[in-house]
DNA sequence: TTGGTATATTCCTATTGACGTATATAGATA
DNA sequence: TATCTATATACGTCAATAGGAATATACCAA
C-alpha cells in the first residue's frame, strides 16, 4: 500500500471512526454500524474502500464479517494510528465511540 | 483543523513531497518547485490547498513565499508528520527529494 | 513607468468520492 | 428447499479533487 493510499482512508471522518474502533480489536460489521449509528451501506462501502485499499481484511466467522487491520502495515501507517489511539482522548466523537464499544462487547449479537 | 482534513493534506503523493521537504523548515515555493520538478500551477494549487486547509502558513519575503508549518498543529497531525521525517529514508521518492534539497539549500536563488 | 520575476487564480475537463435507494449474495437455519 | 440474517454491490446524483492552459497579480528593478 502506498503512503498516500493509507492517509486517504483516514481522510474521511466516518473511516476515521472506524479506524477508531478497530485500534482496539477486531470487530464485525454490525457491531461498527451499532456503535456509528450509521446507515449499513454507508458502513459497508467505508469498510470496503479500506479493504481494497489494504488497511484493512476480513475474517468470516460463520454469519459475520470482522475486520481488522492488515498484518506488516507500513511503520508510517502504524505510527500514525498509534497516535490516533493515544489522543482518541481529546476527541469527543471518538471518545463517545469507544464508550458505546465498551457497552458493545458485553453483548453477544456475533 | 479537523483531523480528516489534515489526512486529506497528506493524501496526495504531490502533497506528501512537499509535506517531506517542509519538515526541514521553510521553503520557498521556487525551491518546492525546483526540487519536485512539478509545473509550476501544480505546485503553487497544492501549496494552497494545504494552506487553506491550515496545515501550511506563508511568510512573504521581498518576491518570495515561504511556506511552513501552521504553530500548534494537533498532536495527532505532530505526531504523524514526525513518522514521516523519521521514515521517508524508506522510500525512494522522498529519498530522492531530500537530496535535491541539500543541493538546493547551497544555491541562493531567494 | 516599463518590464521582469514569482506566484496565484480562473476556466475547463476528467476522475474520484460520498451517500442514498434498491437489489444481490452468502451462509445459517427451519 | 425455503427463508432469514448479515453484508456487499449496482446504479444514480452531486460535490470535491487533480491537472493543464491561459491569465492575473504583486512586488522588484531599471
Amino acid at each position: 500500500m502506498d503512503l498516500s493510499s493509507f492517509y486517504k482512508c483516514l481522510s474521511d471522518p466516518t473511516r476515521l471512526r472506524i479506524v477508531n474502533l478497530l485500534l482496539k480489536g477486531p470487530l464485525c460489521v454490525c457491531q461498527i454500524q451499532e456503535i456509528l449509528q450509521e446507515a449499513q451501506v454507508k458502513t459497508s462501502k467505508h469498510l470496503g474502500y479500506m479493504k481494497s485499499r489494504e488497511l484493512l481484511i476480513v475474517k468470516r466467522k460463520a454469519n459475520w464479517n470482522f475486520y481488522e487491520f492488515a498484518p506488516s502495515l507500513h511503520p508510517i501507517a502504524l505510527s500514525s494510528l498509534q497516535a490516533i489511539e493515544t489522543y482518541a482522548v481529546d476527541d469527543a466523537v471518538l471518545t463517545v465511540d469507544l464508550n458505546r464499544l465498551q457497552d458493545s462487547l458485553t453483548n453477544d449479537c456475533c
